[in-house]
DNA sequence: CATTTGATGTTCT
DNA sequence: GAACATCAAATGC
């Protein structure tokens, strides 16, 4: 099993969040080990990213998405953290968000991390939480002893949904959203984000 | 099933 | 006060 490191990172977001669906995230988690596989995921940053305020924002951050890729962000919400990691050349900000997995082992110790909630990993606040990811790992590369990424089967790309990015105000046009097609896990359906912004025809 | 609403904590204006 | 890369519960069909 390849485990991905820097290298598989240094590509452009677009291209890095569309090579992740397929792949697996693995815990190691007080000796269990929690996984599932990557179906969601969201390209951030580069030069026409509209989005890009949270990289304007703070000269860290921007430091942060513009150095090494396979180095993890991660971004808060609310109350919430999203997991991202950086990816594209250094000198270009950019990441990859990871929105949704479908779990392949450890679902009982996601479902006590999500203190028995329904829904476990099929968003991107709801999986940093069922795997306990720390936000003391803020800015260490992968792999780490006790999370890292590793290759999967491709995703066909007729089972590659192409959408705009769920839940912003700016940028929403973009269509730089990747998604298992018909997958249960994915965090929303293809109706109801078409309800929102229209796809872009090009893609 | 879909849609709406309130909670939420930090940052920015 | 407003904004926010969200979520869970409540409400409407």
């Amino acid at each position: 099993m390849k485990i991905l490191n820097e290298a598989y990172f240094n590509l452009s977001p677009l291209s890095v969040a569309r090579r992740l669906l397929g792949c697996t995230v693995v815990r190691l988690l007080g000796g269990e080990r929690l996984s599932g596989r990557i179906v969601e995921t969201e390209a951030y940053g580069g030069l026409r990213d509209p989005s890009c305020h949270v990289v304007r924002r703070d000269e860290r951050i921007w430091s942060l998405l513009s150095g090494s890729p396979g180095v993890l962000y991660l971004h808060r919400t609310y109350r919430h953290w999203l997991l991202n990691i950086t990816c594209d050349a250094v000198g270009e900000p950019a990441c990859v968000l990871i929105r949704a997995l479908e779990p392949t082992g450890g679902e009982e110790r996601m479902r006590q991390r999500r203190r028995g909630a329904r829904d476990l990993t099929n968003g991107p606040a709801r999986l940093v939480e069922a795997l306990a990811i720390d936000f003391a790992w803020e800015a260490s590369a992968l792999p780490r002893a006790e999370f890292w990424l590793e290759a999967g089967e491709p995703v066909p790309e007729e089972r590659v949904l192409n959408t705009v990015r769920i839940g912003l105000t700016r940028g929403k046009d973009l269509p730089w959203r990747f998604a298992v097609r018909d997958n249960p896990w994915v965090s929303r359906s293809l109706e109801a984000v078409l309800s929102g912004a229209p796809l872009s025809p090009g893609l």
